[in-house]
DNA sequence: ATGAAAGCGCTAACAC
DNA sequence: GTGTTAGCGCTTTCAT
């Protein structure tokens, strides 16, 4: 059902169809109702697509990013996708594998969709930077959801530093100084934070870090930072995987830590499963923390202590500044950075409640 | 950069273009690589959005279903996701908060995008069937994902029938008779379908059922199918809460099963967490066994015994099903029904590899 | 207060 | 082999 069916059917035109349907004042009360109740009878539904051509504004958002969903940042997209939703916005998926050249077909294809705006998710991989770097260049905002200081585009994260200082300190303060840290060897700005938090808060306390401890699991096979395959092979071992992997390896070693840092809540259930086979109890011999509260957090073998992340104001935060740039809200030539706070969720498996007692 | 600018420096027609465009033969060897150099230095790409208007093909498939993405669907979402990229089609997404406007919303929205055709994802709510119906009516392909006889659609589902069947059937071969189910109470007949494999083995092998054990779990409170609200409310319970709780409540019955089907992994993970707080052993004193074998399965407090969904299999189906109907492959005006089969993957928690020893 | 018409970038039918 | 042209359904400007 067209405009222009619409107005043949009414006998008027398509500029007093269309001033009804922009809710314009210049039109007769008597013709606006005729209209409007033809409007709902054939149950009009204004085509996207052609309103898109014209306006160049299809009012529809690109996400996104080298590899898929994960329950890591499901979260997110949910978030994004109804904050988007709310604005009258829909959001169109370009997740790639994780290589280069799908990366810059999922942004070609939305480009020639016309989104009218771009949300990266995900940790960043180097080789992306240049295809970002193109949206910008074509002046189609972007957000990031993790720091990318290189592209000069405005960004949404959660300030993972201060997230893994929390985290850190706590485990300081309950008498921990034996701390071992579980992350990937990722060499994204978003994996580094971890480790600065980490060393932060340990720094503080003047405890040196034992870089034995520090633990950059790699289930696949002893690659480095340094091998070009690692970043991509990376993206189909699960977080428990490198929990259970890196945990066994620490737990191994003869000088045992007191206590893990993990990467993610699945990482500290991988790793609570290499300690629970290694007869080793939590949080009585070990202490094990996560990161993100994810649902499964309460529900682990022993409740995770955690740092909750707030994926629906991210989310949101993203969905918002982005629209704000669209609409010229913000004028602003230089990135705006939006730091989002995190807040430690404490239950058993730091141990405190048992030291409590 | 459009089709006229270049067409207008190279001096041609927009129809050799075209032609070039389109590997049509009709165009001398000369011309055509000068026109694909061109297109190459001017790196063209073309407006899908015109070109949709035009050709009505959008090339985009409408990813809808009532709720969001959850840790059981991410799978799915993302093999569709990935068949689709494969096929040159871009997935939209209009998931609704669950309540009837939403969903009629989503689909009108995803409708004046002029989506070719749509996939339903998640337990149909009775409401959406109008919607659907809608979908159908205006002659827009449609794959469902589960079984929804009434839409007369194609459809690609998971056998869950015969899953719970075989689940059922393996702890009976243990020597369970006092076996518990633990499922929602969704009036789906997703969640039918498991009831019904789990009756089908306890009769083969002439157990009767004891109703109490057949616990429909809701954190939320005594609601039962019959509350309107019922449906709605849960789907903002996980799967862990519905199994701890669902677990806890027969747990503290007098006399106790000595097995759990459940309806996910995560809700035997729930189930694992009660059974630890009651003091249960799992599996020596009780069997737990889950269903999707997600990616916590080998990692939870016993390496669950599960039903391997294969979700790549059944999202890639699905848009194959999808594209067919689009392509006229299929002309068949009865629907396609596409039953997915499923395996048993044996860990801890069911106790056979106990019982071996 | 209403109508007419141009054109968004593309495809496809038709003419040469 | 190549060029021309008529729309797809909408928005917007200009004219009345």
């Amino acid at each position: 059902m067209t405009q222009q069916e619409i107005v043949d059917r009414l006998g008027i035109s398509r500029g007093t169809l269309q001033r009804v349907l922009t809710g314009s004042a210049l039109v007769k009360q008597s013709t606006r109702e005729r209209v409007l109740k033809e409007l709902e009878r054939v149950k009009y539904v204004p085509n996207a697509i052609a309103a898109g051509l014209k306006t160049r504004r299809t009012k529809s958002i690109g996400l996104v990013g080298p590899a898929a969903i994960k329950m890591s940042n499901i979260g997110k997209v949910n978030a994004i996708h109804q904050a988007a939703r709310e604005k009258g916005y829909s959001v169109i998926f370009g997740f790639s594998d994780g290589s280069s050249e799908e990366d810059a077909r999922c942004i070609r294809d939305l480009r020639a969709r016309m989104v009218d705006g771009f949300i990266a998710l995900g940790r960043g991989l180097p080789y992306s930077n240049p295809h970002y770097q193109a949206i910008l260049d074509a002046g189609i905002p972007l957000v990031t959801l993790y720091p990318l200081p290189e592209l000069k585009t405005d960004c949404v994260y959660v300030d993972t530093r201060s997230a893994y200082r929390k985290l850190t300190k706590h485990l300081i303060s309950l008498g921990h100084k034996d701390i071992a840290l579980l992350i990937d060897h990722s060499t994204s700005q978003f994996t580094a934070n971890r480790e600065l938090g980490f060393r932060d808060a340990m720094r503080a306390a003047k405890i040196p870090v034992r870089d034995e401890w520090v633990v950059r699991a790699d289930p696949v096979g002893g690659r480095g930072p340094d091998d070009e395959h690692a970043e991509k092979l990376t993206w189909n071992t699960t977080d428990y995987e490198y929990g259970f992997e890196g945990a066994s390896t620490v737990l191994a070693k003869k000088k045992r830590p007191s206590a893990f840092v993990c990467l993610s809540d699945n990482c500290a259930v991988g790793a609570l499963r290499a300690a629970s086979l290694a007869g080793i109890r939590v949080p009585q011999d070990l202490a094990i923390v996560g990161f993100d509260d994810n649902e499964g957090a309460p529900y682990a073998s022993v409740p995770l202590t955690t740092i909750h992340q707030p994926d629906e104001m991210t989310g949101r935060a993203a969905v918002e500044l982005l629209l704000d740039r669209l609409s010229g809200r913000i004028q602003d030539k230089s990135p705006v950075v939006r730091k989002i706070a995190t807040t430690l969720v404490i239950r058993e498996s730091c141990g405190c409640q048992l030291r409590k007692r």
